[in-house]
DNA sequence: ATGGCAGTGCCTCACTGA
């Protein structure tokens, strides 16, 4: 079984990107972020992907956010949002598909240290916590896959001379992704790769992904039991290289049987 | 080679992203 995230940067723009590396990779489950397009738009795309033999489910919003989940397989007790948060802006969406409970989500980004979007994204970072914890007791099969908008260790950036303290990298945006991990989730990336200048992100400016400038902010985390069921987790780059790419790169874990 | 983004929408600018 082979789990995958991916911040598309608009999926109207990006169905055709989406549709091949789902039939390259045969993927089982891809979480998507920024989809960047209503529910009526996202409904009108529900036939495209069951042609290849996915189902789509999605929590959407104009122009910003929204996530969803396509998955070969059936999608049990799906799940819109932080339970008990308060949010207008569409970032997570869950189910259970297989025995696995996937939680995808698109962290705030929080612009700057300064900003009020910055207080927004320490919120809700704290109720998504509280909302993994609950999900984790009553899920040994999780992972808790997307666009973090976090950068976890001084390596996961090209810079740190750059990025440390910065937004993405700072001290409360690390605790919270280690409170994370002290539950028990796993950063599953670094299980299989320990190489310096590994990302997920380049800048569409100055050349980034060309000269290996990037961030590693899209992750899979992933429960003990599910740990005990993988066998690699990687970055593919390939759709990075298209024409008009994302910005990100997906991310997938490969779990035996 | 000195590069100067990309997507959306009340669309020729403003806003957001990371």
């Amino acid at each position: 079984m082979k789990i995958a995230t991916w911040n598309v940067n608009s999926l109207k723009v990006r169905l055709p990107h989406v549709l091949d590396w789902l039939q390259q990779t045969n993927c089982d489950v891809l979480g998507l972020q920024e989809l960047k397009q209503d529910n009526a738009a996202n409904e009108k795309m529900i036939e495209a992907f069951a042609e290849i033999g996915y189902k789509f489910v999605f929590n959407g919003q104009k122009t910003y956010n929204g996530v969803a989940l396509l998955s070969k397989h059936p999608m049990e007790n799906i799940v819109f949002d932080t339970p008990n948060y308060e949010d207008e802006q569409k970032r997570v969406i869950a189910a259970t598909i297989n025995g696995v409970r996937v939680i995808c989500a698109y962290f705030v980004n929080g612009e700057s240290l300064e900003s009020p979007k910055y207080q927004y994204k320490l919120l809700w970072l704290a109720a998504l916590e509280k909302y993994v914890a609950a999900e984790m007791a009553m899920h040994e099969k999780l992972v808790l896959i997307g666009d973090y908008n976090i950068a976890p260790e001084p390596r996961d950036t090209y810079d740190a001379s750059i990025w440390e303290g910065q937004v993405l990298c700072s001290e409360p945006e690390r605790k919270s992704f280690n409170n994370l991990i002290a539950m028990g989730l796993t950063d599953s990336f670094r299980k299989f790769n320990q190489e310096d200048r590994q990302y997920s992100w380049w800048d569409y400016r100055n050349l980034a992904f060309r000269k290996k400038q990037g961030l590693r902010i899209d992750h899979i985390l992933a429960s003990q039991k599910i740990m005990e069921l993988a066998t690699n987790c990687v970055v593919d780059t390939a759709p990075r290289k298209l024409e008009r790419p994302s910005d990100h790169a997906p991310v997938m874990i490969t779990l035996q049987g």
